[in-house]
RNA sequence: GUCCCUAUCGUCUAGCCCGGCCUAGGACAUUGGAUUUUCAUUCCAAGAACCGGGGUUCGAAUCCCCGUAGGGACGCCA
């Protein structure tokens, strides 16, 4: 276990499907549970591309989801290059081996390999004994004269020693001609572990980039926590057995291991994922959750500036209500904006009974003799006061967080109260008294 | 068409390898309640599955076979 090395080898087409984000996360944590090493290796044998770009947005979203890898672009390493498109020397050496046993040949301007047509049995880590054989030769040099990818693969994997194979179980049948490539140059066999599809949340067929939720770098652009997208992705496939979901990196490293991977594909939730989000949005730091909510009022053009306490106060007072960062900015701006919206929707939930224009002036009035503003003393007067009206306190509530934030719901009022301070919220409250008073208030609904 | 893989609640899954402890567990979603303070929170509850048929066995979700369904591979794509 001590020596395990096993690798990525994505193909940079311009975008990073949440298929191969989970087989590299599978590859880096079988990596860090061995404490081997990670390599990234680039297939870009036969790429007219922009590769620069397209490889960035790979790049990016390995680094994004928090798998640095050990050898690779960037980083170097002993056994490069990492590009196929710079281990052309070395292609030929490996042909011209397999010319000299007689298993390459010529046809029709290109090289094919020369199969044995034995009946083989792959090893499976997942899917146990399997049995095959490949039929037919097939073409390891196109006429063009570049290298294809069973050859490359099979190449670059004896080169960079890798010792372990995770990859998707489409490649289950490729492995026939891996393995007699394998035994071609006589090299070491790796371990295969075939890891289950990602399916389609709705419709048939495995995941494909046009489908909602399908690439790494929407999820960073919807303001998705990597972590979640990360322990999400783990959790699709692969179980610790332990009734264990919601996990942080450090504990997924400790269980991660072949046992628990699944061996049938896995349809793609969209609500579980954003579960996944939620969860672990809430059990983020404080101050993580303050530049991140921060960020996204900025976005929306509401500058807030993280170090000033009502800005921290307001912001940590929403976490434990938010459910995604998407939509966060349009729930929390209220905070920093004094010509924050009257919402319709909420002013028709919030006049549609009782009597909240007396029940606004009455706490105008009260506020405006108030000497403590704390949540416990607000308690106290608002209970006091509702009392002497022979009502509930909750009378008060709806009309209340309607009149501070235009809203019909938000973080728990009364703390939301201490926090706006009470020369904001008299404010606020006579703002409110003007805007309900007139009817124009409430047209547009 | 040929070959390969898979099959438990709507979805992700535990249990299966080593048959009895399964009245089949958890999570998401759904529905319904509760919180003498609003709610987007929290808590509680409910409904919801062993694909079908044959075996083997005292006994099968668990083992075997056949169907069926789903997925994948059959490129001078990777």
């Amino acid at each position: 276990m001590n020596n395990v090395r096993v690798r990525f080898a994505p193909s940079p087409t311009g975008f990073f499907h949440i298929g191969s984000a989970r087989t590299a996360l599978f590859n880096w944590l079988y990596a860090k549970h061995t404490g081997g090493k990670f390599i990234l290796r680039i297939e870009d044998t036969d790429k007219e591309r922009n590769t620069e770009e397209s490889l960035k947005v790979i790049k990016d979203g390995m680094r994004w989801l928090g798998m640095d890898w050990d050898e690779g672009p960037e980083v170097g390493g002993d056994y490069g290059p990492y590009y196929q498109s710079q281990r052309s020397d070395i292609y030929a050496q490996y042909l011209e081996m397999l010319r000299k046993k007689g298993r390459a040949y010529d046809k029709d301007g290109a090289v094919f390999f020369k199969v044995s047509g034995q009946k083989q049995v792959l090893h499976d880590a997942v899917y146990g004994d399997v049995e095959g054989f490949e039929e037919k030769d097939f073409p390891i040099f196109r006429s063009n004269g570049t290298p294809v990818f069973h050859f490359v693969n099979v190449v670059d994997d004896i080169c960079m020693q890798i010792t372990n194979v995770i990859r998707g179980q489409d490649h289950l049948t490729n492995t026939n001609k891996h393995l007699e490539l394998f035994k071609a140059f006589e090299a070491p066999m790796p371990r295969f572990a075939h890891i289950p599809l990602i399916l389609k949340g709705d419709g048939r067929g495995k995941m494909s980039k046009r489908d909602r939720g399908a690439l790494v770098e929407e999820y960073r652009e919807r303001n998705f926590l990597p972590e979640a997208v990360r322990n999400y992705l783990c959790m699709l496939g692969w179980n610790p057995k332990n009734d264990r979901e919601i996990m942080d990196t450090s504990e997924i490293v400790e269980l991660f291991d072949f046992p628990g991977i699944v061996k049938s594909n896995a349809r793609f939730d969209e609500r579980n994922m954003a579960h996944f989000n939620t969860v672990h949005l809430r059990a983020l730091d404080g101050d993580r959750f303050c530049r991140l909510a921060s960020a996204a009022l900025s976005a929306a053009g509401i500058g807030v500036d993280c170090s000033d306490p009502y800005v921290r106060r307001a912001l940590l007072l929403c976490q434990p209500k938010v459910t995604d960062m998407e939509n966060f900015a349009p729930l929390a701006s209220f905070f920093f904006d004094e010509s924050y919206a009257f919402d319709a929707a909420a002013a028709e939930k919030v006049f549609r009974k009782g009597e909240p224009l007396k029940r606004l002036a009455e706490l105008a009035e009260l506020f405006a003799k108030l000497d403590k503003f704390d949540a416990d003393s607000l308690h106290d007067a608002l209970g006091a006061l509702a009392e002497s009206k022979g009502l509930k306190i909750s009378e008060y509530f709806p009309i209340l967080r309607y009149a501070l934030s235009g809203l019909s719901s938000g973080p728990d009022l009364l703390p939301m109260l201490e926090v706006m301070g009470a020369e904001r919220v008299k404010a606020r409250v006579a703002r409110a008294l003007k805007e309900v008073e007139s009817p124009s208030a409430r047209e547009g609904a």
